[in-house]
DNA sequence: TATAGTAGGTTTCATTTTGGAACTTGTAAA
DNA sequence: TTTACAAGTTCCAAAATGAAACCTACTATA
């Protein structure tokens, strides 16, 4: 497979990282939530050649996580700014800090630390059930298919990527023959 | 730079990148999360090349996300399961999915939904404060250097990525002459 | 007036990485 | 005897990348 085609796998992670899952762009994306805007500044952080980031920056102004933003106009010079889009991307950000801190710091410690505004305190970022609010790990949830992956496969369209067994298990309620054809 | 030389960069999304930042290896994990554990598996699941998958599974268990488990000895046949650093990736697929659910969704709606088994409710996982418990978003959260920055700051080092505003506003509370000579 | 610096790129080109397809090895099943 | 399966490996053309140089339009300095 190529990697553009990945964007239209039915799986909302290989979606994201159509956007986001390239080496550069992330590291981008973390200079911006850390008040990075203009192209030198990202450069000089980043350390990438400035051809990609130019090729970065504008992937992500046209999948609308940043937008460009003249702040002058001779000669042109513009800022990029995060949109909602961008912003919501945070979390992946915090997640991955939260498993490198954990996983790759050296001797000293943690580079960074995160401060909850709302509590004045110290916070490690953690998933959580938005029902219960009770923390989450891998074992403590499980996967059912959704109404993405049910209408594709009553056309009979099949997503790959998803195991067989994951699909057996709830054949019934989704009222779809596995085997072949499509029922009701 | 090079992407080999971004593990030493002094942030912990960089490090978590060096191991999981490529085009491929989050699609494999996220396969691992739902069951998978065979190389075929894989292959017919992701569609990427053998010979990248070949590549990508070593790294996995050079860094220790996966191990390599034999199941067969003649011919020998093995399978790769996530140890618990890689199990603690977890949150980064759900936040990836998170977006992904949001953003990325077609006219079906979202692949796969998540059940939380403690509350046995279905749960869409958020990012929430370890200490308060309150959902967290990127406006509620501020960053300060942890030791990791700090005592290579003592020590004359000089992560570059970290903006001059933010150092700037902490460099009383570390002791630290942010324009040359050490203090203390 | 000449020179250097800043900002945001673009161009060129050699090197690296990738995708695809074919091939390998050992075994079991039809 | 042929086919299939599982887990790779080999080879090669095509695509992506990194580094360095260049470009354009100002501004500041000597």
């Amino acid at each position: 497979m190529r990697w553009n085609d990945i964007d239209s796998e039915v799986c909302s992670v290989a979606r994201t990282l159509s956007v986001v899952g390239d080496r550069w762009t992330l590291l981008v994306l973390r200079d911006c939530f850390l008040g990075t805007r203009r192209f030198e500044e990202f450069q000089k952080s980043i350390g990438m050649s400035r051809h990609r980031l130019t090729d970065r920056l504008n992937k992500l102004v046209e999948n609308a996580l940043l937008e460009k933003k003249q702040y002058q106009t001779n000669p042109p010079r513009s800022e990029y700014v995060l949109t909602q889009k961008g912003l919501d991307i945070y979390p992946v950000l915090v997640t991955l800090t939260g498993w490198g801190n954990k996983w790759m710091s050296d001797e000293d410690g943690i580079p960074l630390e995160y401060h909850h505004k709302g509590c004045d305190h110290k916070t490690q970022p953690v998933l959580s059930c938005d029902h219960c609010g009770e923390q989450l790990e891998a074992r403590d949830v499980y996967v059912v298919p959704g109404p993405g992956i049910i209408e594709k496969f009553k056309r009979g369209e099949r997503p790959v990527y998803i195991p067989k067994k994951l699909m057996n298990r709830y054949s019934d309620k989704m009222s779809v023959n596995l085997k072949g054809a499509k029922k009701g």
